[in-house]
DNA sequence: TTCAATAATCGTATAATCGCAATAAACAAA
DNA sequence: TTTGTTTATTGCGATTATACGATTATTGAA
């Protein structure tokens, strides 16, 4: 079998897709784990910055966490700052909504007139 | 490095999770390919099922979108019903909704009370 | 400066994902 | 039965994702 460079194996075809349709994606990606999943539940319940207790709580190594949160931070969704020796984390508020709003128009689309005829 | 049953590499730890957070990583990590949000949207856009249109309309192979639609057929999102030779699909409307109640109370949490103090 | 605490990065093992050619399976029609 | 159409399955290669030990910054305190 032969592999150009326009069909790279393993690699999803985001190019033949709308910036829409892979925007969409790549915030339902983020969500796609639960430990980040956990991660901005804990945020979001302190309702203050959190300076590093993540890793006790979530129950995964220090270097896993420290990468799923590399990934959420890639994407704007949370926001770091360091205090002293730690880090501190908190949501992205801006960018939450905007995540939300793009989200929300894909999943809330007008479902009452799709024939059921399955 | 030594690996017991209880931590296989590469494996996500869903164990340690709850299942709602197993939930809603699982629903997220299913849109989380742009080929399955435009499965998706096209199902929604044409307000009926699709008789296996879907592998022209896309642009990726025939085996590609099978897979695709497998992954949404074992979540529930899709229902498939033999037509002679050809397969017709349609949105899960029942499924559709429940994924959306779970994503939608991750997603709209009371986010006015974060402190933005990073 | 030295030491401790914390988090990021590196390296690596393992598993999952993505895409498609080849094939099989199911069905309708001739 | 044979033939053609359509979809699912199989098998494989390439790449990404997950997890963590070891190491490397980075900062504060002694």
């Amino acid at each position: 079998m032969r592999y150009t460079n326009e069909t790279k194996m393993g690699l999803a075809k985001t190019e033949i897709f709308s910036d829409q349709q892979n925007e969409i994606a790549s915030f339902a990606k983020v969500f796609g784990h639960p430990a980040r999943v956990a991660i901005l539940q804990h945020l979001f319940k302190l309702n203050t910055c959190v300076c590093g207790d993540l890793v006790s709580e979530i129950g995964l190594a220090q270097p896993t966490i420290s990468q799923h949160l590399k990934e959420l931070k890639l994407l704007g969704l949370i926001k770091g700052s360091v205090e002293g020796t730690s880090v501190c984390y908190c949501i992205n508020t801006e960018k939450w909504h905007e995540m939300k709003e793009i989200l929300n128009q894909f999943l809330n689309q007008d479902i009452s007139k799709q024939g059921d005829c399955c």
